[in-house]
DNA sequence: GCAGCGTCTTGATATAGATCAAGTAGCATC
DNA sequence: GATGCTACTTGATCTATATCAAGACGCTGC
């Protein structure tokens, strides 16, 4: 574990108020790992033994359910999963697979939960975490709700654009059948949807996309932040999709 | 505020750790409020000034955008909302209507965040209640996702049947316009699936559901506790809609 | 440079669910 | 008891999206 990831973790909303020597004890008592590209980390369904935290690489979790699977996140770094089923000490959810190779840090779930009882700050982390968690959730069911998977596509791709600065011109971080998948649809779907899409100011080059008129685009799907956020304080925890890069530096992991 | 309403409070997973006093003070800070069949409570978007909890009646938590609206829950004694918008000090998401006249506890948000600093067995149940508040949310999002509109009303009836205590017969407590509006599907919908589900082996006549073949119908719809739930401990939060009665004793509330 | 593989796009078709309309049933009020 | 209103059911039609298939593109490994 490389002194600087250890700077990077502490400075998590999750970590950043509790005290040094718990925050010690926290991470002494998890290890570091890396994985290979595909590999699974969490079932859905198992206990939840451990608080994962991405400090390298991507990790997608995802629901399965009779053959069907739906992507709920992906994480990068630095972002954990999953916070509810761990104080709660509840099966996951939902499984985790890394999307490229990957090195996360896996924090005892017990140690967590023995440690958050004695340490106040700790708990009003944990408290907001939490509350921004669910916040970001219903926010997703809203999404899902409200919405045509048009009007999904065009917000998503607005609130991206919000995120990189309000440029408008930005790089997806994540591939487009995961972006599809999280907002509830088929890639064929959000590849015609995206097609449509240019006629009210939006063009896509593979993962590189350029509001043409975003007025136009605004007023055909307009946004709301109560559904697309996001809230004002950041969060830690890996729900929902990670922001944008911009052009000049973002690829997709390679393959395999 | 009658004393046996205090007490069913104070009883609920939420307040039953909190110490004594700060439990008095909370509720001496508190307003208990009636309100007649319609009245809207809280509007998304507003600051989140109160926690609410309801005492008698009934409120339907919905969300809109744009003409659209969806229920996202209906909370039913002795049940609270929306927990997460008052911590983190944020806009409610979500709006509140009365379905009936309906007594709530209005418990100033402020006055909360100050007790959770201070009391750590209130801060670990508000940690508790959160987690499960995420967990309802995303196995919400999880059905929606997952599931055709069919599946979410068959996988629905076995969970009320459960809740009632695996009976073969009991009410719905909840109008089926509002089931079909928090599943994400219309009321014509909801009614041509209802028909289509009695050769699976359920049939209804107003709001008594009469499962007359469970095994059928878990076989056309398997249940997943990971969709469907619930999570072992109870919670206070209002997430999802409310548990079913017994044929004897229940009845939607009268209109106007 | 080529083969293999996975992602993405495009076309054709099927279907789940929405929309619109009309009728029925039940409840509350007068 | 009659009237008005709302929830619900049923019918007809439309549409958004899924499914299946095939081809294009780009990347990796040899």
């Amino acid at each position: 574990m490389q002194p600087e990831d250890l700077a990077e973790v502490r400075q998590l909303p999750l970590f950043r108020n509790m005290r040094q020597a718990n925050f010690t004890s926290l991470m002494q008592g998890a290890s570091a790992q890396s994985f290979a590209t595909g590999r699974e980390l969490i079932r859905q369904g198992a206990p939840a033994d451990f608080l994962h935290v991405v400090v390298d690489g991507s990790v997608e979790l995802h629901a399965d359910w009779q053959g069907r699977t739906t992507t709920m996140a992906v994480v990068q770094p630095v972002g954990t999963f999953i916070l509810a089923a761990c104080v709660r000490d509840l099966p996951y959810l939902m499984s985790a697979r890394t999307l490229e190779p990957s090195r996360l840090l896996l924090v005892p779930a017990s140690d967590l939960r023995a440690i958050f009882r004695t340490d106040p700050e700790f708990a009003v982390s944990i408290v907001g975490e939490l509350a921004g968690a669910f916040r970001e959730m219903a926010r997703h069911a809203k999404n899902l709700k409200l919405r045509s998977s048009r009007e999904r596509i065009a917000c998503y791709l607005l609130k991206q654009s919000q995120l990189a600065g309000s440029v408008d011109r930005f790089v997806l971080k994540v591939e487009k059948r995961l972006v599809a998948s999280y907002l509830g649809m088929t890639p064929e779907n959000l590849s015609r949807a995206l097609k449509g899409l240019e006629a009210d100011g939006v063009s896509i080059k593979g993962q590189t996309v350029t509001i043409t008129d975003l007025a136009r685009l605004r007023a055909a799907c307009p946004p709301d932040i109560l559904i697309d956020g996001p809230d004002p304080e950041p969060m830690s925890g890996g729900i929902g999709l990670p922001g944008p890069g911009l052009p000049d530096d973002c690829k997709l992991p390679p393959r395999r």
